[in-house]
DNA sequence: CATTTTTGTTAACGTAAGGTTAAATGCTAT
DNA sequence: ATAGCATTTAACCTTACGTTAACAAAAATG
């Protein structure tokens, strides 16, 4: 069952620290590749794929922040846990703003690591089942193939959507009928929750809801306070 | 399943570290064909296959990068690891564009080089199975064939493509109604990944969409951010 | 029922990506 | 050297996206 190592980027320019933290991981059966500053850790980044970055956020040339957003650009799944000098209010914050999955005060106890790891990746492995894999969804009378960024109503000509459109109306169809937290979105897709960005989102609903409006077995519903539903009712 | 044992060429101009470097190989399981030179690094190049090459920049006579491109001129699609020494910076390296599958720094942690190693039969070994072999698609009412460049619409004049053209129209054709990610084309094709690359390529959609143009059937879709597709619309 | 909060809708704007064309450069073979 | 390609660079234009703003409507609050 536990067949594969799980691969580590570790981005982390003092040496004996990441040497110390390196050999570490190892030890727990981790495969580590190690990093010395943000430059480097882009390109190991970009070579090869990883389960979980980990990421100094004081380093030379490139911060950890910037090498996260980078990242994420380029994988929006990927788990990035920061190592932060001290409790820095805003360091968090903005780490959270890139979507980091965790975050540790430097000095940290290294089993505490460990297990925000386990957790991660378990985390990890029970999501992507379900979620990740999946870009082919029925809506009513509407195909939605999210890999490739269409709708199609019936067979007819297919209608292109945006990334925004197309992460927001697959987030929905993951929870179809089914209440999607409107924070859910602003985390997952917009990767902030401010009054903004929520606006942004009420935007992108009117426009999934004019795609929609031709089949009238389909609806997306507000719950005031909560979030969105899309109802796919029956003939 | 691992059946047979990888192939290595190694040009490395210092006997010891030759010496070691292929030993430690060896004893990994690869097999190794030492040369000592850049003149002898190709002779033996040209007299086999191999899976990998691991060449050493500084070397008389010709040097790695003038060897490389020697290499990729005969075959696009061997890995290249080069040995450089501590002192070159990456900017120097990035001047050569040859292509090379990943670098390491003298002196080098000899697992780290086996783990890069791995790392890119890996990935070769499953980019490798569908693609690398196939020259002839079926593209709508064209007939493409790759090996000699030649693009034919229903058996008629057949139209020379310009060895880009044929490149990315081959990668088009290996993804058919599928995404093709630009950033595929460009490090496969271009083996760089810039502003300029990918202008390039915007060039040669459009030339490829220009060939394509006489059969309504077929056309190169652009995924904004993503890449392109190429559409086979049924008849 | 007046007021505040949340959501709906449309349009304008800034930025980034892609498209097009032509000129400059590089390459190869004569 | 130079003619004839292939390829890159450059400039310029168009389209696509996403955010923001402004205002309207609906829902909650008290």
């Amino acid at each position: 069952m536990d067949e594969q190592a799980k691969k580590i980027l570790l981005v982390e320019d003092d040496p004996n620290f990441g040497t110390v933290l390196k050999d570490y991981l190892m030890m727990n059966d981790y495969e580590v590749v190690h990093a010395k500053n943000g430059m480097e850790g882009f390109e190991k980044f970009k070579k090869d794929d990883y389960d979980l970055c980990i990421l100094d956020v004081m380093m030379p040339y490139k911060d950890g922040f910037t090498l996260a957003k980078e990242i994420r650009e380029k994988n929006t799944d990927v788990p990035i846990i920061f190592l932060t000098a001290k409790a820095m209010k805003e360091d968090v914050l903005k780490g959270y703003k890139v979507g980091a999955d965790d975050y540790l005060n430097k000095p940290f106890d290294s089993e505490v690591l460990l297990m925000k790891i386990k957790a991660i990746m378990q985390r990890k492995a029970t999501e992507t089942v379900a979620d990740s894999k999946q870009f082919e969804f029925k809506i009513g009378g509407f195909d939605l193939n999210s890999k490739l960024r269409f709708l199609t109503y019936k067979g007819g000509e297919p209608t292109k959507l945006s990334p925004k459109e197309n992460e927001l109306l697959r987030l929905l169809a993951l929870h179809e009928n089914d209440l999607m937290p409107r924070e859910l979105a602003l985390t997952k897709i917009w990767r902030d929750d401010n009054y903004f960005t929520s606006r942004s989102m009420d935007v992108y609903i009117a426009k999934l809801r004019k795609y929609l409006k031709i089949d009238d077995k389909v609806e997306i519903l507000n719950i005031h306070g909560e979030g969105f539903r899309l109802v796919i009712n029956a003939e």
